[in-house]
DNA sequence: TTTGTGCCTCAAATTAATTGGAAGATCAAA
DNA sequence: TTTGATCTTCCAATTAATTTGAGGCACAAA
């Protein structure tokens, strides 16, 4: 599979797909004609990328991300702990995600017009985390 | 209330905030000795901001959904419309989120031990979007 | 009244993550 | 066989979002 295809279907531009190789996160082999050649399993990690990368995750979370989920993580002790906090990160980004929902619903819902009515701020939106 | 304590409060580096204030998020009044003076709804808006960005929402999506959800917001046509498309934004992180933590928590639950044994990654998790 | 901590402004620097552009090879179709 | 699209590398530039640092005033406690 070309650059130009994997590009379309992961919904990554060619040259992120280009550096992202540069960074190490995947190995497409090389065709006779020098082209990167990749496969499905290059284009899943690739969307993954792009999908974390869209949810606020940095290059280096993705990394982690990618060594947890992938069958190369060597067995290790603490591989359990990082999956864990990585669990609790995600479950903070939903609830999160789901509160600010709830208020844009909402505002859909009661301002279902083209007239805006007074929709005031759902306090708990941006309250504060529990420390 | 003063930079520090809304440092504190919602987890912001003060740099952050006078940051946030020259790009018009927040517009705290002036104690007379020339220090920012914050209302709680500064703090609440600092936060939801703070939140936001983790999120992966740029500032300028910031800027747009604290519009969508201020009080401040002028009636128009297109505010429902806005609203929806942020909402169908935050329902595709949401299920994003929700398929990395399937993923995540299967992996902790069946290689729970500190050895590791094969835990393949789901397909479905890099699997590209429907278009 | 000193001493340390917190606040101020302003301009410049940094960081992460791409993105652009030049120069050139390859491919696919007319 | 030329023409246009797609690929290659390499190095530099850009973009967004902070963050740093210098120089200085304010405040609270010892």
């Amino acid at each position: 599979m070309n650059i130009g295809e994997v590009s379309k279907r992961s919904g990554l531009p060619a040259k992120t797909i280009r550096y992202y190789e540069d960074i190490g996160f995947i190995t497409p082999r090389r065709s006779e004609n020098g082209y990167r050649d990749f496969d499905e399993k290059d284009l899943h990690r690739l969307a993954f990328i792009g999908r974390s990368r869209s949810l606020g995750f940095t290059i280096e979370n993705c990394r982690q991300l990618l060594e947890l989920y992938g069958d190369q993580s060597r067995a290790s002790a603490d591989v359990k702990r990082v999956a864990e906090e990585n669990l609790r990160e995600i479950d903070a980004k939903i609830a999160d995600l789901q509160a600010m929902r709830g208020t844009l619903s909402h505002l859909i819902g009661t301002c279902a017009g083209d007239q805006r009515p007074d929709c005031p701020i759902l306090e708990d939106l941006g309250r504060t985390r529990a420390t």
